[in-house]
DNA sequence: AATTGGCGCTCCGGATGGCTGAGTGCTACC
DNA sequence: GGTAGCACTCAGCCATCCGGAGCGCCAATT
């Protein structure tokens, strides 16, 4: 019994599986893949497959399908992602080519991974991390209010209004544009406090406060790692999901998607290696919504790492390689758009 | 056969069947209402009430289920809004006005809907048709790129790239962006359009390009309808409805909640009475996959007439004061929230 | 004229039971 | 190690059956 054929076994049950969605047996398993053995020899490994825990049967007497454990060996070591065609690539590029701001490059960077992947697409905001202040804005809305407009260098623009004690001074607030314009532009974070802290001691006493607000709201902004925002598309493809894959536990699973908090530990988590496509199989997710769910990511925006990331939530049987491919390729025009 | 008592069956049918989903029949009527009458009595009221189309039978010999007929005469004349508590109103208050900016209002206000109405929440952001220039940004991005920062009064902040032939001269970018605020800062839409045209034949004529480039993006902006965005929440609400209303046929539900334009169009279509709440009942809302769904929505942000919209979907069979009482309490104090 | 009680009828839903086919595990054999 | 055959198990399907809920109708009552 060589060990090669074990493995080819697994691949054949869960490539099987994926398409039929039941549970494959050992006489389908012969005819369906040109495997030269009898049923009874695929029996023997099927059996091996079992106790390794890769397999299992729903029943006594029936198929084998794959478990968790099935899936992480068929991603780590039985399959390869397949390219795209032309075409595909080239409607990607077109696509997303068209967008018009951030906002517009993102939201279509989403419908276009729902599409292609049939399932539910995350994509994740670029990061301020890393990001370069490229300028600020002050506008005083007037009843004591001031509106501050932070632009950063991958064309993100976040607002906060900020209160004051008093109607603020215009032309103090002409020279504080200016001097944090002069003074921040261009700096990335550890660096910019420290500039922004001097810059405080360059205006009267009696500014103090107007300045400090100002200042502090545009640290927390940038700091702010909560500001990590995602957004989804293609939720209805659960449902839709061509049948019903774990239609009666529906529910959770949307609640767990609408948890940012659930998704961003999980972006956060396989953040390590930005280059290449990861997943995340079950209950690897460690969330119990997410139990009967895969998620496929990967990094973008990154010159060497990433910015952000990107990735798409199918059921457990989906298609890794396919769903590989598309999030790989959507990634790569994406970085390739932000960048250009 | 007093007309009222008919009525009253009818609201008493509503009720039973929001309450317990199963259709209702004339036994359990009279137990669990106060009516004092015979079982029979209701019977022949209720075969009126069907023949006028308020009310069915799944099956022969089965109990009655409203119709959307039902629901509305029920909405329509024997409903109250039943209003909120005092702690609901001010955890309400207190929760929105933690708010940091319009986004964040938004964001908090669609959680909060969704979380008291146990249902689908829909807010539509404010739209820019009647809102005010506040103020515009040009900020040069080098690579023949210039970002255009579109501020208005409400607090919105809208932003666009435009493409170059050549990177612009940054004291003519001074220029433009100080004219185009001492121009247009205040205007309206209508005479917003005259006056940026007007602005253009103030510089040499080889600008032209880019002031032209400039004023148009700015126009197209603030013309933009399509640049109304809703933005919904609570979505997991629908599959955990207690158990299944459409379970089944969820899939269409989640397909049309993600088609913007359907949300959209409904909302426009209610907007006629901003003040008031107002339904879409099952087959009203003209939309397949919303069928077996009710859309309850009222106008926000108006000194008179509203800014946009909010809303709750949520199975025909939903609480309708309750929907109705949570949608206007919110609805107030955002108005508040944003007028302050 | 409205209401009521009674009767027969319909039909849903769950329970029961038998059958079939797929698929296994095992053992004996090559 | 691979194969063939055989007995066994079990989900799924169908058909049948039964009980109960609920109705419509009608005749009787107020």
């Amino acid at each position: 019994m060589s060990k090669d054929r074990k493995l080819d076994v697994l691949r054949a049950i869960v490539e099987d599986y994926v398409a039929t969605r039941e549970p494959v047996g050992s006489r389908a398993l012969v005819e369906r893949h040109g495997l030269g053995v009898s049923p009874a020899t695929i029996r023997n490994d099927m059996a091996a497959l079992e106790e390794g825990g890769f397999i299992v049967q729903p029943h006594t007497s029936a198929g084998r399908v794959p478990t968790d454990k099935g899936y992480r060996l068929f991603v780590d070591r039985l399959s390869s992602v397949k390219p795209l065609s032309g075409a595909e690539s080239r409607a990607i590029e077109d696509f997303l080519a068209r967008a018009v701001d951030l906002d517009d490059v993102v939201d279509r960077a989403v419908r276009l991974l729902a599409q292609l992947t049939q399932q539910v697409a995350v994509v994740q905001y670029p990061s301020l991390r890393r990001s370069v202040l490229r300028h600020v804005e002050l506008v005083p809305l007037g009843d004591r209010r001031l509106l501050v407009v932070i632009i950063t260098d991958n064309g993100r623009v976040e607002q906060r209004t900020v209160e004051l004690a008093s109607d603020p001074d215009l032309d103090v607030v002409a020279v504080l544009r200016a001097r944090l314009n002069v003074a921040a532009v261009g700096r990335r974070l550890p660096e910019l406090d420290t500039v922004l802290a001097a810059l405080i001691d360059l205006f009267a006493p009696d500014h103090a406060p107007l300045v400090r607000s100002v200042v502090s709201v545009v640290e927390e902004t940038l700091a702010q790692e909560s500001e990590e925002r995602v957004v989804l598309g293609g939720t209805a493809n659960l449902a839709r999901a061509s049948g019903s894959d774990f239609t009666h536990t529906l529910g959770p699973v949307l609640e767990a998607l609408e948890e940012q908090v659930v998704l961003l530990r999980l972006l956060t988590e396989m953040a390590e290696d930005a280059a290449t496509v990861s997943a995340r199989i079950g209950r690897e997710t460690q969330h119990e919504g997410l139990l009967e769910t895969s998620f496929v990511t990967t990094g973008y925006g990154g010159d060497g790492d990433a910015l952000a990331r990107i990735g798409s939530i199918g059921p457990l049987r989906m298609d890794y390689p396919g769903t590989m491919a598309s999030v790989r390729a959507v990634a790569r025009y994406l970085t390739r758009i932000l960048a250009g």
